[in-house]
DNA sequence: TAAGGCATGTAAGACGTTACATGATTAC
DNA sequence: GTAATCATGTAACGTCTTACATGCCTTA
């Protein structure tokens, strides 16, 4: 079976920093901007479990004062599991492009049109933010751990992304303009 | 309740249609390389009937030939519902940038050096490939119907970010390679 | 007459979401 | 002391996937 993008990751985050718990998994997930995951309770620790019921991992339980603390590590299957995911081959889905924008603007026409200027204004400034956000993870950025160059190059993906939905942004505007439409 | 992209877009498409069949809203789907929705027959007929039950659809049989084909219809709280998907306001999610790639590169350390220059020119030449698809679909559209504007964004807009993405491949290779990682 | 498209659905299972629920530890 | 964080889970619900299942219609 090949792993989901979310399995794959905590696999990946998971040699990274073993051994570690479900809860740093959760805060792995939550914290980059560059990751999309959820960290809800509800999927993280089932899939913590289902990945050890299917020999990816193994974990053992610590004393940590009043409280047991599992703790999880990859097992060599789980490190194969994760080369296979990587690929390649590469699968088909990771040409995909997904822009939540895009899908909407294929039925802004069903928008009055007095709502459209407004419509363009606040999602550019909403990617402006999300830039900037991107932006500062990246400087701050401490450059002497190992996995510093794929992390900084994952930053400069999004933000690269992010420019081109801007300029794409204004190139529809002014279309639209031209075209009388807003 | 605020629709989910998948509803939202079969409204859309069904505003642009109608009156059609749940089969179309599949083929919908299925058609564009800049929409990203299933076209599987157990999430799209229980999603019609979905929205119907909730009001956003309203539906009748008639009779083709020998078999009963059902058509549906928007509903002005269909038409409401959608507009306020649209937005604004946008959810913060839609600025969300996903690229698998990307989701990769962040694990990239864990496949062995001999397999990473493969991996690079795999995505590179499925990236290229999409991109051509893309392109071929926004030169053969029909530009007499109402909403090519829109359509013609949507594809320009995935051209665009295909575009960036292998620009963006190409900084990580060199990127890599100078500092002895590929 | 056979293949492919049109048309509609169901069933089982996997997965994610939200909300609920608990309790220990740490920092202010 | 109290709020935030660390830590672990469960339950109900909704949705999507894959596979199964049927039958009509059109075109080669």
């Amino acid at each position: 079976m090949l792993l989901s993008d979310l399995e794959a990751a905590a696999i990946g985050d998971i040699l990274k920093h073993q051994p570690c718990t479900a809860h740093f998994i959760r805060t792995c997930f939550r914290e980059s901007p560059a990751k999309h995951f959820s960290d809800s309770a509800g999927s993280v620790y089932p899939m913590m479990r289902r990945l050890e019921k299917n020999g990816y991992l193994e974990s053992y339980e610590q004393q940590d004062g009043q409280r047991m603390v599992r703790y999880y590590r990859c097992t060599s299957a789980g490190k194969t599991a994760l080369q296979r995911w990587l690929g390649p081959p590469v699968p088909e889905s990771a040409t995909l492009t997904v822009d939540p924008v895009r899908t909407r603007i294929l039925y802004l026409g069903r928008l009055p049109k007095s709502r459209r200027t407004k419509w363009f204004d606040e999602i550019e400034s909403a990617l402006q933010a999300k830039l900037k956000l991107i932006q500062q993870e990246l400087g701050d950025r401490d450059l002497s751990q190992s996995d510093a160059p794929y992390l900084n190059l994952a930053d400069e993906n999004a933000i690269m992304e992010l420019k081109t939905r801007l300029r794409w942004l204004s190139i529809a505007r002014r279309q639209l303009e031209e075209q009388g439409l807003l």
